[in-house]
DNA sequence: CAAATTAGTTAGCATAGCTAACTACATTCC
DNA sequence: GGAATGTAGTTAGCTATGCTAACTAATTTG
C-alpha cells in the first residue's frame, strides 16, 4: 500500500506486483473453491483430474511434476480420486510405473465442475466493461509464462 | 502473443478464460509457495498477516470476512501467528470482539518474504517485452476485482 | 548377479478448510 | 431490571493437502 520507501530501482513495480499478484491468486482460488465444493472433491484432486483429463494419461511421478507437488502428495491424491471412481490405475511394462487415466465418471465430474466455474465467472464478468474483458484472456496467457518461468 | 489471429471478439470465450485463470492461478501459487516456505510460516498465514500489515489493524471478524474463510478457520490462523510472536490482540469497548495488529516482527517477516517474491518474479518478469510488464498492474487489479465481484 | 537407481507407498507431522456446539458479552423488548 | 435474542470468538472433531524420512519393489548398471 504505502509507498513511501522506493527499496526496488531497477523495476519499482516489481513489488507491488508481486504483492499484488500473490493476493489476487489466493482470493480468486478462494472464491472459486467454494464453486468447487459442490463437487464433493477438494481443490488439489480436482486439479490433478484435469490434468488427466485435457492432458490424458500419464504417471504418478509426471502427474506430480505437472502439479509441481511431492510423489507422496500426489500417491494421496491418486488415492483419494481413485476411491472416488474418478481415476484408473493402468499396468505399464515397467511395473513400478503406473499409469493413470481418468474414467468417465472423472470427465464428467469436470466437466461439471468446469461449468459452475463458467457461470461464476460469467456472472463477474457481466460488471466488467467490454475494454476490460478484452484484457482477460492475454492476462491469463500472461499469467501462465509467468507462473512457467518463475 | 501473436497479433496473427483475429482471436478476440465481441465475447472472449468465458469457458476458456475460466479454465485458465483458475489453472494459473493454481499454477502460480504453487510456484510462490516454495519461495513462501523459507517464510517458516503457511500461505493462510502470510496472506492473514499481510491483509493486517499492509491494511492495518482490524477484529476476527473483518479479518475472515477478508481472506474469505469461516471464523474459526481465522481464528486458528491468528492463534499461529500470535504463538510465532507476529500478531497481537487490542481489547476494545465490545469485549466480544479482539482488535488484532501486526508486531514489528511480523511485519519484518512479512517484508521479507516479500522480498523474496520480487526477486522470484523479478526474474519471471525479465522474459516480458516493457510492453506487456506495463500491463501487468492495471490486469492485477482487474483480477483483484474478478475476485471480489465472484 | 550384486549394487545402485527409480517409482511409488506408508508413516507421521503440520497447516488449513469446514460444521456444530459452546461461552461470553451486548442488545432488545416486555 | 431481567429474560430473550443476537453477535463475536473459541473449541472439538472431521477431512484434505502439504512435507520429509523410511520403506518396498522393480529396473538398470557394472
Amino acid at each position: 500500500m504505502s509507498k513511501s520507501k522506493p527499496e526496488i530501482r531497477t523495476r519499482p513495480d516489481a513489488a507491488e506486483i508481486a504483492e499484488r499478484l500473490h493476493s489476487a491468486a489466493i482470493h480468486l482460488l478462494r472464491r472459486l473453491r467454494v464453486t468447487d465444493r459442490a463437487s464433493g472433491i477438494g481443490p488439489a484432486q480436482l486439479s490433478a483430474l484435469s490434468v488427466l483429463v485435457f492432458g490424458g494419461p500419464r504417471s504418478l511421478g509426471e502427474l506430480a511434476d505437472a502439479e509441481q507437488v511431492r510423489p507422496p502428495t500426489m500417491s494421496r491424491i491418486v488415492a483419494g480420486l481413485q476411491r472416488a471412481g474418478l481415476v484408473r490405475r493402468l499396468e505399464t511394462q515397467d511395473k513400478r510405473r503406473v499409469l493413470l487415466e481418468a474414467t468417465a465418471r472423472g470427465t464428467l465430474i469436470l466437466q461439471e465442475g468446469r461449468e459452475r466455474r463458467v457461470r461464476s465467472l460469467a456472472r463477474a464478468l457481466q460488471s466488467l466493461r467490454e475494454s476490460e474483458s478484452r484484457r482477460l484472456l492475454p492476462l491469463t496467457e500472461l499469467l501462465e509464462r509467468i507462473a512457467r518461468d518463475l
